[in-house]
DNA sequence: ATAATAATAGTAACCATTACTAATAGATAG
DNA sequence: CTATCTATTAGTAATGGTTACTATTATTAT
């Protein structure tokens, strides 16, 4: 009835404090090395189900796979199309702004946002350097 | 060497006039019922080399496939999760707002960012009265 | 016309993700 | 404890949007 607490998921909630914002697969790899029987169908069940039930954060990207953060605090990614790090960004002031957006477009179009999902792409400052 | 104008890259674009923000599997449906001959692969290719040249933009989807307009104007898109039809958002303080999120972004992460995907999702005035 | 080469049609491949199924294992009840 | 119930898993197959490939066609420049 209730839900159970998998050695799985405690390892995948794990490898998600160890890597820097990883894809399935990359989760899946890390834990693979200390038991690796790891289901890749299992990490991906579980992360959608976390991000589902708001206890990560879902990273969409178009063309590469989605990656996933431990920090399910609402916040803005910014990625490097040169290295694919990902970058946090998080502000009280940001969020009013996002929110005025959201009541401009749902005066303009007559949706009522529900979700919003946004992602910033560039080159960072140490591959700019290069 | 120069490009060419194929009689497919004009039927393409005038399906894009004739729907509204479509994906590639409904441009190419479209064109088929006057031209059944057209290959998938190649209103693929064309959408791909318009959106790259400006030409029209691509709208990102995550989950379902991506949607074309024929609008290459910056504008932002919201979609109805009920019933999947896409708004059009655009007005100078919008555009103002991003860029002004660019530059803090910009700051806060030293990233220089150089592409904005964003996709605002909620339901319809008109699915709301069901 | 002819040659050079974009662009196409048709099909195969790709790849992230989901679905499926038999086996496993953690909780619950007696 | 032991048996039962069922959530979860491992392993694998399937899905679906998109891209890659290749022989053929068609457009432009000479």
């Amino acid at each position: 009835m209730s839900k159970r607490y998998s050695a799985q998921k405690m390892m995948i909630e794990n490898a998600l404090k160890q890597l820097d914002h990883p894809t399935a697969s990359e989760v899946y790899e890390y834990i693979r090395e200390s038991y690796p029987n790891i289901s890749l169908g299992t990490v991906y069940r579980n992360l959608g189900l976390m991000a589902e039930a708001g206890e990560i954060l879902r990273i969409p990207s178009g063309d590469s796979p989605d990656r996933f953060d431990i920090n399910a605090h609402e916040h803005l990614h910014v990625t490097c199309t040169k290295c694919g790090k990902v970058f946090d960004a998080e502000s009280e002031k940001l969020e009013d702004v996002l929110k005025k957006i959201d009541r401009f477009l749902q005066e303009s179009t007559g949706v009522y946002i529900e979700e919003r999902t946004m992602l910033f792409q560039g080159v960072c400052s140490n591959c700019r350097k290069q």
